[in-house]
DNA sequence: CTTTTTTCTTACCGCAGGGTAAGATAACCC
DNA sequence: GGGTTATCTTACCCTGCGGTAAGAAAAAAG
């Protein structure tokens, strides 16, 4: 693989580059929890990828916890900024569910993204562990919200907004388990269907006339992974 | 909790009893598994909970690995009988797929099939992890092939068997990770809402005339967690 | 060029936890 | 009731791994 000489690349030398070192250091550990699951990570491993031992790590996080919390933090901020966006724009609350849909597959196809589904938050102890449990609750009270404005401005039928963000979420989560970049799908192909079947049903109606165009595919902000850097530097 | 002081008294006295004990690990080690994770948990705790210790686990099993073994093939023995009684119904394609929805979140609330879902098969090690993953690829399969025969049926609507398959699989799977048997709903009426969701889909339709009652609910045969005793009995 | 600061390494500690040795004792069998 | 077998315990080993101490060496500062 040619992505760990890349991160490993920040560290040949040691020019101070505290911030680079850092961010090249979560980019492999969150490579790795994604591989082989945050136990079965050793420090050693995310240091042996970087072409370091595993005490230098210790100059740039506290322990092995913070790690994770801090790819965590990177993950939902992405999730974040995201869903900000989709409030923001304009549509039924149908279209802003599709919205939801298509923005949150493309931030599976990025591993922060994907981890903050995908790992298990119960290895975070206390503080951290609930840190992180807010901003998923926050993900699913927005998630909600969006089917409520649906059901209220007409474009949604009247669903329980709760079990439908659950089954919306659970199938989009789920995409995090089998999603390889290698696959044949692109994001934008599976968005797609998915907000197809989710918005349409299993059910055939055949062919009908006055059947509306199930959500348009309005020019979608495509979710792109912003570098630390980019997000430490005054907004544009 | 008395949930642990029944598994104890299994272990009261020292009767020998190799198939009851021998289940009784198996469920304390799935509750386990299931609160605080495999690695989490350590072989003391579930000696704790049984009241022996340690090294009396190693009378009923190899090691480790091959309790969470038997635990997932538990687990994937009840889905697979579930899923052989779904195949053998009439209906379409459609009544098919609630069918097995509704089964599906049945054994979600068992611990054995939860675990199933919930549980890391990158513990396995080998030849262990590819059987569990061939159990898995076999109900993915079956539900596809429920999906493809739907379509060719025209109950269900030409969507992608593998990418539909892949969202209700996900849907269905994410219960296990928020449902409490304490919790409000029951499973039934959680199934009832997915297929619901799942067959009409969000979009608002109004109260149309003629719009069929979404697949009928009929006398589900509901999974019933069988001992081992039972299984091991001859059919009857 | 000297001083200071940061970066990173070698060597090590401690302990949690899977797994084992050896034997006591209770249950089963004839 | 004596022999046999299954059951379970106390005591222990040992590896892996998170984390630390102490210091070497390079980079920056002046």
């Amino acid at each position: 693989m040619a992505k760990d000489a890349i991160l490993a690349k920040v560290f040949a030398d040691r020019r101070r580059d505290p911030d680079g070192k850092r961010e090249a250091i979560l980019r492999a550990a969150v490579q790795l929890f994604l591989e082989r699951g945050y136990t079965r990570t050793a420090l050693n491993d995310i240091a042996d990828r970087l072409r370091i031992t595993k005490p230098a790590l210790y100059h740039y996080f506290r322990n092995k916890e913070e790690i994770l919390l801090e790819c965590y933090r990177w993950g939902c901020l992405l999730i974040r900024e995201s869903l900000d966006e989709i409030t923001s724009h304009g549509g039924t609350g149908l279209d802003k569910i599709a919205a939801f849909m298509r923005s949150y597959i493309a931030l599976i196809a990025i591993d922060f993204g994907r981890a903050v589904i995908r790992l298990d938050d119960g290895e975070l102890s206390g503080e951290a562990g609930a840190e992180i449990r807010t901003y998923k609750r926050e993900i699913d009270r927005r998630l909600r919200s969006l089917i409520q404005e649906g059901i209220e401005d007409g474009s949604v039928a009247p669903v329980d907004p709760k079990l439908a963000a659950f089954a919306i979420a659970g199938a989009l989560n789920w995409i995090g388990t089998w999603y390889r970049p290698a696959g044949t799908l692109s994001t934008e192909e599976i968005a797609e269907k998915y907000v197809k079947l989710f918005t349409d049903g299993l059910t055939n109606r055949g062919v009908q006339a006055g059947s509306r165009p199930a959500v348009a595919a309005r020019g979608l902000s495509v979710v792109r992974e912003r570098t630390r850097s980019e997000r430490r530097a005054p907004r544009t």
